[in-house]
DNA sequence: AATAATAACAGTAACAATTATCATTATTGA
DNA sequence: TCAATAATGATAATTGTTACTGTTATTATT
């Protein structure tokens, strides 16, 4: 049972999650739902963003650098990170047969029953490219990669 | 300059790591190496881990749960976690040219420059079958993920 | 071998991110 | 309208990790 009672924040903590594309941690969810809830508790957002994470509502997105994202858009997608700015960006290509070969890949060697993988990738964001006066092309992407 | 002098518990720490194929904590590592060292502090452990990373002789293998592993092998290899024991198993297939298609199929519609990715891959590892009484065939693959 | 310089140590304090506690408030079904 | 209780705000506790400090161990040089 543990009836779901309605609140006006957790409405505003998803509501802030699924306006934006850039994957907030909970400090910037706290930050931004704080102007319409100015007594809001930190405590009550992180508690929110979990349980939205368990009603399959948001997902959790731990970066390598430790650092803990979340996500409104709960469709099946890949993530990047780029080095220079730490944005985190959705992909968006065919997920479905790309994964599925990548998984039978691993699976190769490999006793065990594979169902599923996370992906980041990582790079250089366009943004970032266009500060650095990049482009993306093969000479630059061998410029990146050793220096 | 800073010169890198010598210690037994550094040793230790790194003998451990590379002795270990199920990529331990540094509270894991600093069970084990507390009993040739009793005295030894958990700082020391920490220092030294971060350390042999910034050497390269180790790296650091963040999960998706938060927690944070420890890998002597350094030879490029992604990792597979079981769902049901959370144990951390290397996986061994040629990664080049997968990752290669992996990384060309993600660039697809991205504007940016993707020089690497980060994969885990999540099942249930071989032990774990035969404990559920499973084999690797395609209804256990519907079974484990429906139930 | 003795010595001086200093890297690394053990122990502990500090820290940041997250979770738990608890008394109060808000929502909901009767 | 009211009772039951989910959710809150405020704060304390916990966890994993890093920083600090005085002491010890290693190493190069005499």
């Amino acid at each position: 049972m543990a009836a779901i009672k309605h609140s006006k924040q957790r409405d505003a903590i998803k509501n802030f999650l699924v306006s934006r594309k850039d994957h907030p941690t909970a400090e910037v969810v706290y930050a931004h739902v704080s102007r319409e809830f100015p007594n809001i508790s930190l405590g009550t957002v992180y508690r929110n963003l979990s349980f939205l994470v368990d009603l399959g509502q948001a997902s959790k997105v731990p970066c390598s650098d430790g650092s803990v994202h979340f996500d409104g858009n709960i469709s099946p997608h890949y993530h990047f990170q780029c080095r220079e700015c730490n944005a985190i960006i959705d992909l968006d290509f065919d997920i479905k047969k790309t994964e599925e070969d990548f998984i039978s890949a691993a699976s190769e060697n490999f006793d065990g029953v594979i169902d599923g993988n996370v992906s980041f990738f990582y790079g250089t964001c366009p943004e970032c490219l266009k500060k650095l006066n990049l482009s993306k092309n093969r000479n630059n992407y061998c410029f990146l990669l050793t220096n």
